[in-house]
RNA sequence: GGGCUUGUAGCUUAGUUCGGAAGAGCGACGGACUCUUAAUCCGUAGGUCAAGGGUUCAAAUCCCUUCAGGCCCGCCA
């Protein structure tokens, strides 16, 4: 096998082994192994042997993490996924040449199983006294620093298979997140919502404000975006009969990465029949609350070195109340000139194409409140400009029924009351293409077919959407969303003709 | 897009202030060792100092450009 112009660096005598291995007739890389025991179990049943060896065997498997060769002994740490154990190999149990096996063939980094006899050392360390190995998979790259492991940022991400095997704390960041998604799907499923999948590539995107990706489809001859959001297909099937529907969706958005921001992004997005967004802000409640406590065990957590307290009720602001009281601004009180000059003062970029004192409440909202909003708090009530989606207030002109959620800072929660008037939503997506013509690269795409569907009636609908990895990053105390996203979005390097040459140059417009 | 900052052996790193022969630990390789645990001891090999250019008698070190990260800000309602 020759791989040197691969790219690839595999230790080099790890490579003769193998081969030497192969001439012997050693069965490489067997299909199975039967494993008996789980480390961690094993570590629950034997915690009270002591220095005599157990009369019950165990047969275990995982990686060699270290090997201490002593000559005639050997101890090694063999770990599998969610701990790890001492091994005693002796030359007089496995017999000589079973043991010069060991010490020539297998290594630091190897897959083995295993059978023995569990004790405790005279320094106390629960060991497995081994009688038989097994090499599983011979790993042919050599792990790195066993003390250090692997701390450079930019390799944990890049290879972040290597990370998992180092930084087995890592592991436990991303149990949490599956098991977050798990009890999102548990939750809802258990109160009688319906788990969907709507369409990734979509001829039209909508249900949010973002520039998309664009691909393109060669048998239908058309450009094709990914989602920003499942906002308008889950709507459509409100439509259809479906009355408590949910979606746990990867949207893509076409801008800049940073510690908040991945271009792919996991959420979930809920709708249910007549209910309003006070329902809404109710189901948000409940979820995260029960998410925490669950995943946490306790309503108050600590994030970035301070602490959070998700014990239900959470506190609940209108917009304007939140300028008023936390800002200090009451903007009721001024003329729509007095407050552009007040925005100008305070350095607030885009206010003035405001045509309306109710888009300047926006921007003093996120200008001056939003980074205040520490604890978990429902800002409900949104001007009308800033929410093509959600429905007119009931009572209060000019806004409309829709709430965020906000936790240290960060937009977590986004739902309201749907719009299900189709001549209003019709006169909205029209403003909003208008302004997406004029050059507003996140501006909406006007979905006629969407709007054809709410012409044939939604009923009273109430919907929400949970950043997932944001919530998963409060759970786990990460301040950055690489640190919860298995995979983060990195920029390729090395060969830059790949970058050039392999464009998909029909899906670039 | 702006500011700050990082890149030296497979991994963790010293050396950069103030230019003067690229060092260490782990890992690898060879050897010793039957209760070690970051095992220990003896020996050996391993470097395009991210890439390119410049200044200089002399550059990992100073200057410029580029590449890839990290943090903060802007943008993302």
């Amino acid at each position: 096998m020759d791989f040197r112009d691969t790219g690839l660096e595999f230790d080099q005598n790890r490579i003769e082994e193998l081969d030497q291995l192969r001439r012997e007739g050693y069965p490489l890389y067997p299909p199975v192994f039967e494993r008996k025991d789980r480390i961690r179990e094993i570590r629950e049943k034997f915690s009270a042997v002591g220095h005599e060896r157990s009369e019950e065997r165990v047969v275990t498997a995982g990686r060699l993490y270290t090997v201490r060769n002593h000559g005639k002994t050997i101890f090694a740490d063999l770990g599998d996924e969610r701990a790890r154990i001492q091994l005693y190999i002796r030359k007089n149990d496995i017999g000589e040449a079973h043991f010069d096996f060991f010490s020539r063939y297998i290594e630091r980094g190897d897959i083995i199983g295993i059978g023995g006899y569990p004790f405790r050392t005279k320094l106390g360390e629960l060991t497995i006294w081994v009688d038989d190995i097994v090499l599983l998979t011979k790993s042919l790259n050599s792990l790195p620093e066993k003390f250090h492991g692997l701390t450079n940022v930019e390799k944990r991400y890049r290879q972040r298979y290597l990370d998992l095997i180092m930084n087995t704390e890592i592991r436990e960041t991303f149990r949490m997140r599956s098991l977050l998604i798990s009890e999102i799907r548990s939750y809802l499923t258990g109160r009688d919502f319906l788990e969907f999948e709507t369409p990734i590539l979509q001829p039209v995107y909508g249900g949010a404000n973002a520039r998309p990706f664009t691909t393109y489809h060669h048998c239908l001859c058309q450009n094709l975006f990914l989602r920003i959001a499942p906002e308008l297909y889950l709507k459509r099937l409100v439509i259809g009969g479906f009355e408590k529907v949910f979606e746990i969706a990867r949207n893509f958005r076409n801008e800049d990465i940073d510690t908040r921001h991945n271009p792919e992004f996991s959420m979930v997005e809920i709708y249910e029949a007549y209910r309003d967004y006070n329902d809404m802000m109710a189901l948000t409640e409940g979820i995260i609350s029960h998410l925490v406590h669950t995943i946490c065990g306790k309503y108050q957590i600590e994030f970035g070195g301070g602490h959070l307290d998700f014990t239900p009720p959470w506190r609940k602001m209108s917009m304007e109340d939140a300028v008023r009281d936390l800002a200090g601004l009451d903007t009721r009180s001024y003329s729509l000139e007095d407050l552009k000059k007040i925005a100008g003062d305070k350095g607030i970029e885009g206010y003035e194409a405001a045509t309306s004192w109710r888009e300047l409440l926006v921007l003093f909202f996120e200008e001056m409140v939003e980074g205040q909003l520490i604890q978990p708090t429902f800002i409900y009530d949104f001007p009308i400009e800033n929410s093509p989606l959600a429905k007119k207030h009931r009572s209060k002109e000019g806004f409309t029924e829709r709430f965020e959620l906000f936790i240290c800072g960060m937009e977590i929660a986004n739902g309201f009351s749907e719009l299900n008037d189709p001549l209003d939503q019709l006169g909205r997506f029209q403003r909003q293409d208008d302004m997406r013509k004029a050059g507003d690269l996140e501006a909406q795409m006007l979905d006629y077919d969407f709007i054809d569907a709410l012409g044939y009636g939604m009923p009273p609908t109430g919907g929400v959407g949970l950043g997932i990895d944001r919530l998963v990053m409060l759970v786990t105390n990460q301040s950055s969303i690489k640190e919860v996203i298995l995979f983060p979005q990195m920029r390729s390097e090395g060969d830059a003709t790949l970058k050039s040459s392999d464009k998909n140059e029909a899906g670039t417009p």
